[in-house]
DNA sequence: GCCGTTTTCGGCCCGACTGTTTTCAGTCG
């Protein structure tokens, strides 16, 4: 509705129906639920969801159709949400060449392109028309969103090639990657420099730079080689904080924190806080929040999720640190299918400041992984024993714990006796197998497997692998329920594909007051590097250091096991 | 179409860059 209403120049509804649909993504509960319950009363209650939009949900949920759009679809039949997905292309300019040309779609939009009927028509031209053409062909290879594990390194790459100009005074990356979202569509990098230009052309000429989609004064952004797309800004020193903060979002965030500028009679956009023509703050970020009546936020938390609202109250969480961990206790070794030895993750454990490190192979049902049975385990118990007692004649305090991930069966039960559990520090138990089970089946399987006296940790809770499979059906509400009860911890599993738990799911347990971990689930010993997305989405979630055991010494930690 | 610590009317976040229509609309973030 507000696509089509913004093609017919129709102004500010396009945005009261885009908010409306945000908060209708928003909700946790389901529509048509809301609406059993309360009628068109209950949907009024949705923020952004007025009398006419109420009306409209209203009428979709008892015949399945919106007139009102469906007229629309009449009038513009168009595949608009496809066409606007080409770079440079709005509803607007659709428009017209459906008007003009008949573009319904894509293929239609390809073909009067390379028949080069784009051009001639008012309001076109040569360029606009070649645009187009790349815009489709970068859309057949586009990947869509990418995970942030595999961001993040390209991103902090490119970074330090500006570093290194000396032009260059400040940098930051902003966006989505600075709020650690879990997947991300492009880079924004900040930039404070006296010397835009030179910037500018360093930036659109670096190594990998396909296709650059505009450069101007102070503004770059370039199609990379990895397949995403970097934007770049350039400020001055005394506007560093509020382009930071208006570079980070999110969208939400930053519209909140305008109005309430405007509110109290300033204006706030990415050069500063004005009053009247008056500069009173833009020179750091803490500058900006404080300005408008609000203690620094975390970028993590600033999705629009009620940090304004704690701010504002000063009862925002006191989130964990990057710094905080002290030991990962998922760790697979060549025992089963990891890359490195029980020495070698130990020493990149150590490399990496910790005070421990947990090693919890995989059990032997998983035959895939060459899974550890009862035996192969209590051999490597001994090893790591021997293990532990050359570092106490070593004088070191550093601690080897052995675990393992053990394989919740479909029934709930385990693949290793708990005779032999009892017998190591701890085990994480999760489910590798049987995925597809009815919600029912599988929230009983789970909490069979928690209710084992012997397990501690449960294991990549959800299941999901970013953008290639869903998480299992459960309810999570019984298993916070259950996990309160039995004192199981969750993981939150840092693998980049996984981040399971994620940030909503994380808030929610530490709402529930359940305890987590932040484990790397490491193949090999550069993985212990995940750490940090784990730590991100536990941050993501408003976790504090007290909700995550692994930020305690080991003789704490273990008191958490059972 | 929605909304309210100035308001039930009159606002709605704010600015950069591009291409083309030469003064600005469209698009993007």
């Amino acid at each position: 509705m507000a696509r089509f209403l913004e093609a017919d120049g129709v102004a500010f509804k396009p945005y009261a129906y885009q908010r409306a649909a945000l908060s209708l993504e928003g909700l946790s509960e389901d529509v048509g639920d809301i609406y059993k319950k309360g009628g068109v009363k209950a949907l009024l209650e949705i923020p952004g969801v007025g009398k006419a939009i109420a009306d409209h949900i209203e009428e979709y949920l008892k015949t399945g159709k919106i007139k009102h759009y469906e007229d629309f679809k009449k009038k513009l039949p168009l595949k608009l949400d496809e066409l606007v997905r080409v770079e440079g292309m709005g509803v607007k300019k659709a428009k017209i060449l459906y008007q003009k040309l008949g573009v319904k779609n894509l293929k239609d939009l390809e073909k009067v392109a390379n028949a080069h009927k784009v051009a001639p028509l008012f309001g076109f031209g040569e360029k606009t028309e070649k645009n187009i053409l790349q815009g489709l062909e970068f859309l057949k290879r586009d990947k869509g969103r990418f995970p942030i594990g595999q961001i993040l390194p390209t991103a902090r790459n490119v970074l330090e090639k500006l570093k290194s100009l000396e032009e260059v005074d400040q940098i930051s990356l902003a966006g989505s990657v600075r709020r650690r979202k879990e997947t991300i569509g492009d880079v924004d990098i900040l930039v404070v420099s006296k010397n835009p230009a030179k910037v500018m052309d360093f930036f659109v000429k670096l190594d990998g730079v396909e296709k650059v989609w505009g450069k101007g004064g102070t503004k770059a952004s370039v199609r990379i080689r990895e397949g995403f797309d970097m934007d770049l800004r350039v400020v001055k020193k005394e506007s560093y904080g509020s382009a930071l903060q208006y570079f980070t979002g999110n969208k939400d965030h930053n519209i909140i924190t305008r109005k309430i500028a405007i509110s109290k009679g300033l204006k706030l956009s990415e050069y500063g806080i004005f009053k009247g023509k008056k500069q009173i703050a833009g020179e750091t970020e803490e500058g900006v929040y404080k300005a408008i009546g609000l203690p620094y936020i975390e970028p993590e938390l600033r999705e629009n999720e009620g940090e304004i609202e704690a701010g504002l109250k000063n009862e925002l969480p006191k989130i964990i640190g990057y710094k905080d961990i002290k030991g990962d206790l998922h760790c697979h070794t060549t025992a089963s299918d990891g890359e490195n030895s029980i020495e070698e993750m130990v020493k990149a454990a150590i490399n990496m400041g910790y005070e421990y490190v947990g090693i919890s192979d995989h059990t032997k049902s998983l035959g895939i992984t060459h899974g550890l049975n009862e035996k192969q385990l209590l051999a490597q118990n001994k090893k790591i024993e021997q293990l532990n007692s050359k570092f106490k004649i070593r004088n070191s305090k550093f601690r080897i714990l052995h675990g393992c991930e053990v394989n919740i069966m479909a029934d709930g039960s385990l693949d290793i006796k708990d005779e032999v559990l009892e017998k190591l520090d701890y085990a994480i138990a999760s489910v590798h197998s049987n995925m597809k089970m009815e919600k029912k089946e599988m929230t009983q399987r789970i909490v069979k497997a928690m209710q084992n006296k012997n397990v501690d940790i449960f294991g990549h809770p959800t299941g999901r692998l970013i953008g290639k499979r869903d998480e299992y059906q459960m309810d999570f509400d019984k298993i916070l329920e259950v996990a309160k009860k039995t004192g199981t911890i969750l993981e939150i599993d840092s693998a980049p594909e996984r981040l399971d738990l994620n940030g909503f799911y994380i808030r929610r347990a530490k709402e529930a007051g359940i305890k987590m971990i932040i484990n790397t689930d490491a193949h090999q010993k550069e993985q212990l590097n995940f750490m940090e997305y784990g730590i991100a989405q536990a941050r993501r979630g408003w976790s504090e250091k007290e909700d995550i055991i692994n930020t305690n010494s080991v003789e704490k930690l273990l008191k958490y096991f059972k």
